[in-house]
DNA sequence: TTTTCCAATGTAAGGGCTTGCATTCTTTTG
DNA sequence: CAAAAGAATGCAAGCCCTTACATTGGAAAA
């Protein structure tokens, strides 16, 4: 299959220039009189020349390629971040490693030495779910740091050579919630199923809200689901026990889009009216608010920002300047069909 | 930063053996005694040696890693397909590079080469959108295949080092349909806005189904929309129009699910019910299908026993091994509430 | 014209690892 | 017990680039 390969002796002696020189139009060095660089781009195009990027990485200790760690690059919203991501990290050049973790530290850890080994020149961690609340649980990020940038999209860490970029998803529920006690809705649930940074940022939020408007928050208006939020068929089910357990609520707050559909779901189940029974918000505006009906009414993250931020702030570090150790943008609700109007 | 790295030279002072030696364990070969391998194991271990992943790569001139491209890494489908064979190719120890290409043919070729470059060990297609119809327009491929296996998922092409691994499409239109029709539901409208390879054989699998049942196929049968298909609300709107033109059915059959989401929303629009009014299956069985209610009918077409056959074809290739240039599984109709009983 | 200076180019020393071949030492065989 | 075979290890030549430093030649300055 592969017969030898053409090198840079082969071009040097085409072009009848010394490899250096060859090695210089290829970085683009400056000191290369015009006449040269032509003669050796010419002899490059004439044979098809391709610089073995191995050796150039032993030379320039650098692959352009950077670490992206997701838990399930399927998962909706990672989906949509990781695919800005190695959009954006390609245009400057970038290549994308990707790995995806699941959600075990053990799994984690082995994912970020491999990128570690691999030599990328940096690492984007998609979601909020990296940072354990345990101290000595992100050591793994601390590990990878003293090496490379490692850079938290929907999580803050404060630790040298870490950079977060984060929606203030307190501020976000916070004013949701806001919004639908206004409307005269106070009887709320808030739907879960993390313990994530972001997640308890935003349950945060919620009881702020609440409290801030004098409304006592018993426990039973907030649910925890602890399995996969994917299974739409058990978070229903959970939802609907604890109705009948006689928790009743006029609206659903989830702490992401695919609860909320469970939500959706469960309205549909109990023959609710929505949004006049029950008024529904998911958080992270997926695709997944426009394609059911009622359209679902969900917080923005601004994602696609967020991706936009990040990139341009690694890029800063690698390009050796002084970048914001952690960067906020406001999220926004955007209402449809499931909240009144 | 970095500070010097330890090398192969610091373990063979440290284990008092040579550098050939150190190598040896570390590629695993057979002529090292136990004794010596451990001494040299403990000391890589002392010292936290990681070997250089660059000059490894220049001396074995692989660094195992897989090259992915996908249209669009965030669409549902190809999402939960590059997921799957992240994992798969994770466990036989390669690494996976992402490249989102969009749909344009110089983005693919631009990414192609990139994948060469950074000489991945074989490149994987995800989408039968790779393919064109243009024979010339699949150069690209055949280039590539020139230097590493290419694997298409859910696309076919006859060519030397090109290994395909496909869902028998047209047969699974054509069973749902005939099963449509069965129900005595004869009035169907196909969706559908691709013309990639797969969508070409769902297309005739549709129109045979038609044809074998004696329905003479009008050519308002099939309706074709040509903007992307995460567009709900103009793919609903065509829909639409088109009905209000007077071209009314009883079913629509889509080329996937995200089309089948407008089929729902149109049906809800007009106050169909579904399914006496209208059926609907989608493609896919993507996540999607249980999230909207009524929950979709769609056709299953096995990613995932698509992706762990792509991927264990993959490595026998790697292995030097004969393997099957074609593979093609049947797929399978879910039923769920958009269709009858 | 001679001296400086600088741009353009070449020389050669790595960068860290793999591996064919040579060497040494231990076993087996006749 | 000598000779042959085999196992374990070392030597050194790559693999293909990058780059600090040396060299050259011509233009600018004196």
């Amino acid at each position: 299959m592969k017969e030898r390969a053409v090198t840079i002796y082969d071009i040097s002696k085409q072009a009848g220039v010394s490899i250096a020189t060859v090695s210089r139009v290829l970085n683009g060095s400056e000191n290369v009189s015009e006449a040269t660089r032509q003669k050796v781009l010419a002899a490059m195009e004439e044979s098809g020349y391709t610089p073995n990027a191995f050796a150039r990485g032993l030379g320039l200790n650098t692959m352009k390629t950077i670490g992206i760690m997701a838990a399930d690059s399927s998962d909706l919203y990672l989906a949509k971040g990781i695919y800005y991501l190695e959009q954006l990290l390609r245009n400057e050049g970038y290549d994308c490693l990707l790995c995806c973790t699941g959600y075990t530290l053990a799994n984690r850890i082995a994912s970020m030495n491999l990128l570690l080994t691999k030599k990328v020149d940096g690492i984007i961690l998609v979601g909020s779910n990296f940072i354990y609340e345990n101290e000595e649980d992100n050591k793994y990020i601390y590990d990878a740091a003293a090496q490379v940038p490692v850079m938290l999209l929907n999580a803050a860490l404060d630790a040298p050579n870490v950079y977060c970029i984060t929606s203030d998803d307190y501020t976000s529920v916070f004013n949701a919630t806001t919004k639908l006690i206004e409307q005269g809705i106070s009887e709320i649930l808030y739907l879960y199923n993390s313990h994530s940074y972001s997640g308890k940022r935003k349950e945060a939020g919620f009881r702020d809200a609440m409290k801030n408007a004098g409304i006592k928050l018993k426990e039973d208006s907030l649910l925890f689901y602890k399995g996969a939020r994917e299974d739409v068929g058990a978070v229903t089910a959970q939802l609907e026990s604890h109705w009948d357990k006689g928790h009743h609520f006029k609206a659903v707050i989830a702490s992401d889009d695919t609860l909320a559909i469970s939500a959706l779901k469960f309205a549909y189940r109990k023959n609710l009216q929505i949004p006049e029974d029950l008024a529904v918000i998911g958080y992270n505006n997926s695709f997944l608010a426009e394609c059911v009906t009622p359209e679902l009414s969900s917080i923005d993250n601004r994602l696609e920002t967020l991706c936009q931020t990040l990139t341009s702030t690694l890029m800063g570090v690698l390009g050796g300047n002084e970048m914001p150790k952690q960067t906020v943008f406001a999220g926004e609700l955007i209402s449809r069909a499931t909240t009144p109007a």
